[in-house]
DNA sequence: TTGTAAGCGTTATCAC
DNA sequence: GTGATAACGCTTACAA
């Protein structure tokens, strides 16, 4: 490749002007603007970037940390990772794909401490969450997928409205006619990380269906399909016959529809099953298809990603107006008046 | 964070030395090597990568041209990524995620220029594939997930035994008892880019049709859902009259099962389906359970990662067996014995 | 408006 | 075995 040495030489200035040229942070003559971008062509220059990193000490590369621990079912949390990656790539910045099995992050720090990562993106994030703030401590900005119960001060997350979702998934069941309705969510494991998420869903929950009169049951699922089937039966078998269920995570609606097929439990003329969490892709494959309210992962991952190039760029003010998403009701196949009114 | 002048203060050595301790590549002194690790430690030192990039010219930096395309359905894809990136975690390697909607590397060739990319992985790789000889001719090292028809020239891939699957999945199916089968592929676009998979897999069919005594007969869709849903008439309209079918891309083989379903068509017994990609997650949630011969997408991402890294790191002889995968025969509930016999 | 030169933190090539 | 000392290609004061 040219150096910037050459280029310099070709057009007859000193190498700074090049740079200069480059970063537009200072004036430049028309003449000699054009000597040394016609040089650049000429030289098909680029500079280093790892130059540039190691002179300027920013390397223009974000980490996600994707987690792959839940390998249950349906793997919608790559479509956060495209739609980062593809602002990242927009704003002249590089994703690295950093999978993560369990929570720790030192590794993460020390590469960031090597120069190699200018922020990192979070996902899955606590409520109070120990890498947000070891992360914090080493000064190495974060970005969230998700956000932490410390509202203002870290600003730089991209996060559903679960409120918003939850009431807008009750006020449907309510409007279809259903009294009793279930909630499932996540079993939450033995080590007492409580994913936000999960908080803010079932507060969310717990609100609407107060609001709309709607008697709430909790049901806890693990993520895969099979904890789901097992599930049915505990909810059919319930005292609380509830005629319809809203599901946190995506195993457990699809193993709901799975078991009811099988024991001839008809969705949703005896059951209402709404998701409100399933990627597009992964609900054209459910039969009948599955009713959800999912987040904009795309739309979020990009936010994340565009927020967090933001500050590291230096903006005071957020670019973006800070916004939940609630996600679209898409009302498909599985969800109705409850039969039994 | 700490430089290597400060460790080599601390340790009283110079700075070369701590280097050669890191690297090893020059014998060390016992008394000396521990010296410099314990400032090492003390310091909680770090190399910088930048820095080491620049000197060494290379990055140790990789990325993953992820095909965004064809946003139908079941990003199978996202399998291989996460093998690729966590081998090249493991290889002191990072992996940047570069989604991509064309087959255009003009800016990766740039960025590779740039001193960021020592590698570049390929997806939807094509018999000719011009982004292989373009990367080639701008001497940047290219993995492969699939291959070209360049059989001996480019040996950094990984890829699936075409023809095994066929013949195991064909063999399946006389067994079954069938006669006469479908194969559904993907419809070959106005571009003329053969995507090699394509190839491999319909001439893998042809042979093995062949071989087992049964007539087949191909049949072509679009990767969404609803193409597969259309032509679930063109199958049983056909005068071929198949028993069963092998579908290659996932959309059609859901589709199938959609469009069966809703006319009253019954899976397995009026015809059988069997996927020949489809990832796990994407078939706990069909119903009935699709059958399917799919690739081992995360280990195939890591070998080719491992691969491309090897070839990075200058390793004459392939460490890894060149082999080809099949994937695993996983019978489920979308395929028996056919009916009209 | 432009040029000069001191870093940035390594690797690699000499010497000793 | 170990220590100097040029690169590596850029950013960015500081001069002019």
């Amino acid at each position: 490749m040219a150096t910037r040495a050459e280029v310099a030489k070709l057009a007859g200035v000193s190498e700074a002007t090049v740079s200069y040229v480059l970063s537009g942070k200072r004036k430049i003559s028309e003449p000699v603007q054009r000597r040394v971008v016609s040089a650049m062509q000429k030289l098909n220059y680029r500079p280093n970037r790892m130059a540039q990193a190691l002179a300027g000490g920013k390397s223009r590369v974000i980490a996600l940390l994707f987690p792959t621990a839940a390998k249950g079912i349906a793997n919608v949390d790559l479509e956060y990772g495209l739609g980062a990656a593809a602002a990242a790539q927009e704003l002249g910045y590089h994703l690295v794909m950093w999978p993560t099995f369990d929570r720790s992050i030192s590794e993460v720090i020390a590469t960031a401490n090597a120069g190699l990562l200018d922020g990192v993106i979070l996902m899955e994030v606590a409520m109070q969450d120990e890498r947000v703030s070891a992360l914090s401590k080493a000064k190495i900005p974060v970005g969230l997928i998700g956000r932490t119960d410390n509202e203002g001060r870290d600003s730089l997350f991209a996060d559903r409205d679960f409120a918003g979702a939850a009431d807008a998934a009750v006020k449907y069941f309510a409007e279809l006619g259903h009294k009793r309705i279930g909630f499932v969510t996540e079993r939450r494991g033995k080590s007492d990380i409580v994913v936000a998420a999960l908080v803010r869903a079932h507060d969310g929950m717990v609100a609407a269906a107060k609001k709309y009169g709607l008697k709430l049951t909790q049901f806890e699922s693990s993520t895969d399909v099979d904890a789901g089937r097992r599930l049915l039966h505990q909810i059919i078998e319930s005292p609380a016959s509830v005629t319809g269920v809203i599901a946190l995570n995506p195993g457990a609606s699809v193993g709901i529809l799975q078991e009811a097929n099988i024991i001839g439990l008809s969705i949703p003329k005896d059951l209402s099953v709404l998701s409100m969490a399933s990627p597009e892709s992964f609900v054209s494959a459910t039969q009948p298809r599955l009713s959800t309210i999912s987040p904009p992962a795309y739309e979020m991952g990009d936010c994340a990603a565009r927020r967090l190039i933001a500050h590291l760029e230096g903006s005071k003010e957020p670019d973006l107006p800070q916004k939940l998403w609630l996600g679209e009701l898409q009302v498909r196949e599985t969800t109705a008046a409850p039969n039994n009114l």
